[in-house]
DNA sequence: AATAATTATACTCATTTTGAGCAAAATAAA
DNA sequence: TTTATTTTGCTCAAAATGAGTATAATTATT
């Protein structure tokens, strides 16, 4: 260490990956920015050709920078930042993870600075135009099909991913290889008698990663342009950083009241629970969900009445804002 | 922003810092660095004299640079540096929280860079000399001794802090933040019929800090040089980071099965028990907890047994490290 | 050697929670 | 009116939980 204690430390350049969801349609929405490959290279003049490969898309999380002399606090400088860019306000932000890997970013490679990202989870409530540029809502499923149950279990899954892992564990060099890769498909996959997990969003998509089944991992000649049939593909690692952000909403909903950060005012029982539905990718029972939210005392009735519902008209609820550090949840029981 | 769209991000220094925790004697330790004056200046000679207050002892959490030319990710930073200086395997690793809160570091009142620091949980198996510089294996509970419930409810809370928080909702300048006060200390410290609840450690130390009562956030001219009796004051926003730990870890343990990381390769099912019940700081249902853990198989009987208990003696088990993705764990049901 | 103390472990039982479903009520559309 | 659709109240068996009792196998003490 020199003398001042640092120096050695090397320069690295924090910035902020936002995975902003909203619920539109009883579909979680992903705030994603699209680059051509003339909007990115115009962005970015250093980049390396090779980074880009063939794709002429590139779907990215927004991303934003920390102004150490700006923002008081990482957090503070992420709602700046996403407030201002989506002219909205946002209700929940978690911090998610920082991811610190090397060649995360091409622009290292040309001698930039180590990039380290902090990503965050926000939610929203209503969706919108947005003030950053090429900025589109997408369905999340885009990106990982295999993830949503709601429909039953997605046919790619035994159609095309389970053949393939099977295949990827034959293809182990030796027994305790094959054994490790199989008990890692079955726990993550829910092979044999083990149950589909809804939280392993993360496990899954590296093991497809590490079975070269999905088209980050694949070596630019043999990536296909459209992609495979296995969920869109995103530059850098933010399909990592975006299945990090749905296993632990998954994992959240269960114990704590986020949910209600991406209702609006007044809801139903039933927009509610298909708002729990899409975030976890399964069919709840109706009775028991009902049973439990009243139990749990996370929703008072407005007295009012919503009656565009089809059927029998059903009365509005809002949410105990009293509740919001009891850790209270509304618990996901399967249909 | 300018032409390389990186200068005016400004410079950052990423350091780790870790809560290594282990078990000894049934006693929640986390290894902690005692500086003294003379040291401290020692090693930041450009610290500003203000900054260190009248304390003459200064307990930190181990902190270990990140070099980003060296290390591939942030945890096979963090890895390797705890691994050397502990001399010891670290079985399981856990990324914490980014902390970037300016003011963190005094040395940035000095024009010194701004410092970012990755919180990291490491569980250890065993305790011993390391290599770290006046570092020391402390009880946990010695930062937060209200949290210890498992000799019944700590008197400091109605002795202490309650009164205290009393007059600090009392002291509020209207109705809704008295009432807001009065909520959030009911939630928190669990008062009138809401019950204690183990995971909100962050929780009751930001109340404590809010309020006032505990060191760091007096101001230098009160703060008493050998505590108030809340518990032993930590430097910089260490006592925050530990609260962080403590509670995640709480957490974690009731859905996943992470004491295993901190237990012998074989023990007895009381052992295990007592471990659970020094991290969540309760004491629990002997026969339960069993029935429990049988029910999960997470543990195997080894065969072996053990005669050192005092009375009759008790079959050893070891953890069925294959049941480590499947999400079980062991839950923590109450006496 | 007898007794007490200590710890492990098996088993019971009432209560609560969960999973799954039926049926009636209140509306819109045909 | 009928049909479809939705909300909402209710039941019922199975499983999980909380709180015990009883017994077994030891060491420590008298």
């Amino acid at each position: 260490m020199n003398s001042n204690g640092e120096a050695d430390l090397g320069q690295v350049v924090i910035g902020l990956n936002a995975v902003i969801v909203a619920i539109v349609d009883d579909q979680p929405k992903v705030l994603i920015v699209q680059h051509t490959q003339e909007t990115l290279t115009a962005q970015h003049e250093n980049l390396s050709d090779h980074s880009l490969s063939q794709n002429d898309r590139h779907e990215v999380l927004p991303f934003g920078p920390f102004y150490p002399m700006q923002h008081r606090t990482l957090e503070s400088g992420l709602r700046s930042w996403v407030e201002e860019q989506t002219n909205r306000e946002i209700g929940y932000v978690e911090q998610l993870y920082t991811f610190g890997n090397a060649g995360r970013d091409p622009r290292e490679e040309a001698g930039g600075p180590r990039m380290v990202s902090v990503g965050y989870l926000a939610l929203v409530q209503d969706t919108g135009p947005t003030a950053i540029d090429n900025a589109l809502w997408q369905d999340w499923y885009r990106y990982f099909p295999w993830e949503d149950w709601r429909e039953g279990k997605p046919a790619l899954l035994d159609a095309d991913l389970i053949p393939a892992l099977r295949r990827w564990i034959d293809q182990a060099e030796n027994s305790s290889q094959r054994q490790e890769r199989y008990e890692r498909t079955c726990i993550t996959f829910g092979l044999e008698d083990t149950p589909w997990n809804d939280e392993l969003v993360l496990e899954r998509y590296e093991l497809l990663y590490e079975a070269n089944l999905v088209w980050e991992a694949q070596d630019p000649s043999h990536q296909s342009k459209s992609g495979n049939g296995r969920g869109t593909a995103m530059a850098f690692d933010h399909r990592r950083i975006l299945a990090t952000a749905i296993g632990r909403l998954r994992g959240k909903i269960k114990y704590r009241p986020v949910v209600f950060e991406l209702m609006p005012p007044t809801f139903t029982l039933l927009r509610l629970q298909r708002v729990v539905e899409a975030l976890s990718g399964a069919r709840l029972h109706k009775q028991n969900f009902r049973r439990l939210v009243e139990k749990k005392g996370l929703v008072e009735a407005t007295g009012k009445i919503e009656s565009l519902t089809g059927g029998r008209p059903a009365s509005q609820f809002r949410f105990r804002r009293d509740v919001l550090m009891e850790r209270q949840a509304l618990g996901v029981r399967h249909n």
